[in-house]
DNA sequence: TACTTTTATGCGGAAATTTGCGGGTTTGCC
DNA sequence: GGCAAACCCGCAAATTTCCGCATAAAAGTA
């Protein structure tokens, strides 16, 4: 058989099936594993198909975000990094959504071992590129707007669970007022999340600090560390410090 | 013989089994493996065949040249069309995972007004952007390689379902063996669904007709429909129709 | 017919391609 | 953290291709 009816032959299977074994071709092909393993480079590098551990996946079946434009992206980068400083093998995380957590997720170092849990649509989508975390999506009835999941069910299943950390993507934050955020449904969800982890993390850019939302989501006693993009000790951040909240 | 007829062979070769191999011409034409060489190099020039090493191609057989990351775009837009017929304002609607759900979630009509349960993160990705479903992601631990919610913590959900429709984005169906999967994680999830739902659609293109995965979901007595690109009268549907099931 | 020119074919050997195998390493999974 | 599977690398064998050249056949010419 011809190389390259062999590679028809995979791609049509791809087509068909969406993803291809290495061993299962080998075996219908009639060839060697390392014949296999070489169209499956080749085709590949022409970017017929997803190469992965064990096979190959169909290059229309990686659904991608569209990289909608993220703005403050170096900021955000940078507030990720000192969330990620936190994470240790086996803790248990909890994700709230947002673009900034969303930053956090795609830097995440791929040896780290962290089971997640999150009510973010996007954010489950991005970890499931990572390839030791496991991720574990609390669901129910979605919110549009923040594609996240919202209800009483996600706050029940929330209650069962006790996780070391919980990062929020915070919408506000301020002195007097605390954590707020301008979407109704989530709160109830938020607190559920706060309420369910040891220590409690917001993540904020700067330009959210001493702002303040329609509804209030908890006081700044619930949050254990606020990361931002400023230095440690950056003057608008003194007051915060001064509540008893660590700066990341 | 001369070299006219030669070619002339060849290229009827080619019509008939869309592949020569140099060594059988060779033999077949009695002459050396320089001149069958030749021959086939005159050919590829003139445009009238594909030489690859260690023989050539028809032209006609596509061996690779389009990836066509929407080669069955065509095809999977038909069923989803045939599926959304189905639906009706008010209905309750479980939806499993991959690209023939996807391409039917994203062909649904703006003013259908129905409540999704899905438990597919690109799938409930997608229903974000419609403005009028309800979303439901059923949610617990993720599997990588679907991306959908599996575990029992799904199936425990889905028990206290009754939806009206249930569409399956079927790996494989066949009339001995039903429906079948390649992923064992997801099979106690589409039992769920299926036993969670008054009717079941599965969703086929008609390359999966009478394929046989390695993990059992169903017999066909549990589905009432497939939709497939086919026509209703498509003769390999026949044996399908003729176990009662309905014919999209 | 004899000679030249052009074209086609076959041959030998060198170069390139493909393929399978053995090793050592990495990866995924329990 | 271990174990089996999957991967990567280099090599060797078999096959195919390429290149130059000689020969033979065909075509043209006097």
């Amino acid at each position: 058989m011809l190389k390259q009816e062999r590679q028809a032959y995979i791609l049509k299977q791809l087509d068909v099936h969406n993803k291809v074994l290495t061993t299962d071709l080998c075996s219908s092909l009639a060839v060697s594993e390392d014949t296999v393993r070489r169209d499956l480079q080749d085709l590949a590098e022409a970017g017929k198909l997803h190469k992965v551990h064990g096979g190959a996946l169909s290059t229309s079946f990686q659904y991608s975000l569209q990289p909608a434009p993220v703005y403050h992206q170096l900021e955000k980068q940078n507030i990720a990094q000192k969330g990620i400083n936190l994470m240790r093998d086996g803790m248990l995380v909890l994700l709230s959504g947002g673009t900034t957590i969303l930053q956090m997720v795609k830097a995440l170092p791929p040896d780290l071992q962290v089971t997640f849990m999150t009510i973010s649509i996007p954010v489950a989508l991005e970890l499931m590129n990572h390839p030791r975390a496991e991720v574990i999506f609390i669901g129910n009835r979605l919110n549009k707007n923040t594609k996240t999941a919202v209800g009483s069910e996600v706050v029940a299943r929330l209650e069962g669970v006790r996780a070391d950390l919980c990062f929020l993507g915070t919408n506000s934050i301020d002195v007097e007022a605390g954590v707020t955020d301008s979407e109704w449904e989530i709160i109830d969800v938020k607190r559920a999340m706060i309420a369910a982890s040891d220590r409690v993390v917001s993540l904020a850019i700067s330009e959210k600090l001493n702002t303040v939302q329609k509804f209030k989501v908890c006081g700044l006693d619930e949050i254990d560390y606020i990361a931002t993009e400023l230095p440690y000790d950056a003057g608008i951040l003194e007051c915060f410090a001064q509540t008893g909240i660590g700066i990341l």
